[in-house]
DNA sequence: GTCTATAATTGGATAGAC
DNA sequence: GTCTATCCAATTATAGAC
């Protein structure tokens, strides 16, 4: 949340805003509320950053520790990819939630699917082989989303309690299935 | 989109919410929008309904067909399921977008939680057999969430414009092995 | 039941002094 | 660069006449 930015008070209007858009999402979050947690006036929020949009657009990147991933056996990839989702922490969380509750105009929009395609996408596709990669590696990245989805958004309870190993090992095995298939 | 509701008022009223609410969302509509539609002022709109957030929850309620899969054979299930989303008519969709995107208090997030048991939860359950069905269904309700998510919410341009079949065979088998597991 | 008028608040954004 | 003061537009919701 931390961002070494040269202008101290723009440094301390993105932490603030980036903390209070993840935690209340961009319509309950007004310029006056980041300004007072920054510890400033208003006025330099707007002078800053242009706009409340342009400012949540400049905080609010979905950034999953998928990189990790990278040099992972594929074969285990479809668990090691459904364990990362389980065990990512409330930052990024507020972060997707932002975004999805905020997305419904062209910029907003346009900033969720860049997030889809380089956080589950893109990481999927690149260990993709066979043929249908590019559909695949798009089921594959709706799966993920829609376990995030199901958690996060509708926070569906009984999933949330749920033994963390047996969702690795049943929802992982579905994604395996869509990165390495199996006969029949 | 139409309701026999006695009040003639109330029902244009209804109705003009409900389309507005589905079309733009619910911070996007205004009561003024909506008295406007209905061609009544915008002072009956919370007469009758007691505030906007009454309304938007008494308009918006998740309608998919999902009683027509009660009698399928259980074995081509997912498959059903799958091809039902994709066939799933735009007045739904605005529903479901809505109640995401307007997610984030307790009212609303009840709302989305309820839809999610009813539209997606229960009726998978209600086929499940074996171990651990109740994980199972849910694991089942989020991937069906997922691909609703990918298409409606994120966007995902290149499986709205992919083979309709090719999606309900792949991702239908997925769900089918979320509701009738096999061996190994 | 319906409308006029308005309350009461809040929002993002700007002008201009320092 | 920063703050004071304010503008201006928009919101939901209410009071009260008809």
């Amino acid at each position: 949340m931390t961002r070494s930015e040269r202008p101290p008070t723009k440094d301390a209007i993105w932490t603030a805003a980036a903390e209070l858009f993840g935690e209340q999402g961009y319509a309950s979050t007004s310029v006056r509320d980041i300004a007072a947690r920054a510890g400033i006036d208003a006025s330099l929020v707007i002078r800053h950053f242009g706009s409340k949009e342009n400012l949540f657009l400049d905080t609010m990147k979905l950034d999953l520790a998928v990189n990790a991933l990278r040099d992972l056996p594929v074969d285990t990839l479809g668990e090691r990819f459904i364990d990362l989702m389980l065990t990512t922490d409330e930052q990024v969380r507020g972060v997707y939630l932002a975004l999805l509750r905020a997305s419904g105009t062209d910029a907003m929009d346009t900033r969720l699917r860049e997030a889809h395609e380089e956080s589950f996408v893109a990481p999927l596709r690149s260990r993709l082989t066979g043929p249908d990669a590019e559909i695949r590696a798009r089921l594959a990245a709706a799966l993920v989303g829609g376990l995030l989805y199901s958690l996060w958004a509708v926070g569906d309870e009984t999933l949330l309690a749920a033994d963390h190993d047996s969702v690795v090992r049943r929802y992982g095995a579905l994604l395996q299935e869509l990165i390495t298939p199996r006969e029949g």
